[in-house]
DNA sequence: TACGGGATCTGT
DNA sequence: CAGATCCCGTAA
């Protein structure tokens, strides 16, 4: 299958890839969140079945960025971004949406990467009341969280297989250079803000169909 | 203790 | 484009 297809087409039939581990994360948000793209989340729910995706679109949040939650200083919420990299840093948005982060960069430099849209294997295993084309059920940050059924029980959790949450690097049929050419990234603004609106640290897979907004 | 803003989504 | 809905940071 090439690349450019496994982006645009369901993507069924998701093997199991190399965990990503902390040391990975352990680097600027802005460089953590390009490479995450084709990676895989894997969401393991608590009767212990598991549900795996693509990641299509991220977001960095860094140290020194107005936009970032962890820019005035360490509280309560974001103490978890203070800390190393690899643990999962969730809120909650409007009252009823939650986001998911993933905490990047060394120990004492507060920053994250936001998750914004997914491709789901499969929309079988997960409630879908609207009857939403499968590829846009986690195409948004609230959406991601709402079909993964996250909620602040699940933050300042660490990212390891067997757990809740844990990443996987891209699939190795994606991962030799020629196929890599063919995962075109789109860099644009953050959405949503109202401060640091001019950096452009949006990434997302150019043809992805699971994008949460163009 | 009180107040109000917010990295969203949906239906009109 | 307005409304839903609530945690938490900030000020008092």
């Amino acid at each position: 299958m090439a690349a450019s297809s496994f982006f645009t087409e369901f993507p069924h039939l998701l093997t199991p890839s190399a965990p990503i581990e902390a040391p990975w994360l352990s680097r600027c948000a802005t460089q953590v969140a390009p490479d995450l793209l084709g990676c895989l989340l894997v969401r393991q729910f608590p009767d212990g079945t598991c549900l795996r995706s693509v990641i299509v679109e991220t977001e960095a949040y860094t140290p020194g960025d107005p936009a970032c939650h962890a820019y005035r200083r360490r509280t309560t919420r974001n103490a978890i971004m203070f800390g190393p990299a690899g643990f999962t840093y969730v809120y909650l948005i409007y009252g009823m949406y939650h986001c998911l982060n993933v905490v990047t960069d060394v120990d004492g430099a507060p920053s994250a990467v936001l998750l914004r849209a997914l491709q789901l294997e499969t929309v079988a295993a997960i409630a879908n009341p609207r009857q939403e084309k499968p590829h846009r059920v986690a195409a948004g940050p609230g959406k991601l969280c709402r079909a993964l059924e996250l909620n602040l029980s699940h933050t300042a959790q660490p990212l390891q297989p067997d757990r809740a949450l844990w990443l996987e690097h891209r699939p190795p049929s994606l991962d030799t250079p020629l196929q890599s050419e063919a995962i075109a990234i789109t860099q644009t603004t953050r959405i949503g803000l109202t401060q640091g609106a001019d950096r452009p640290w949006r990434w997302y897979i150019s043809d992805s169909p699971a994008v949460s907004r163009r």
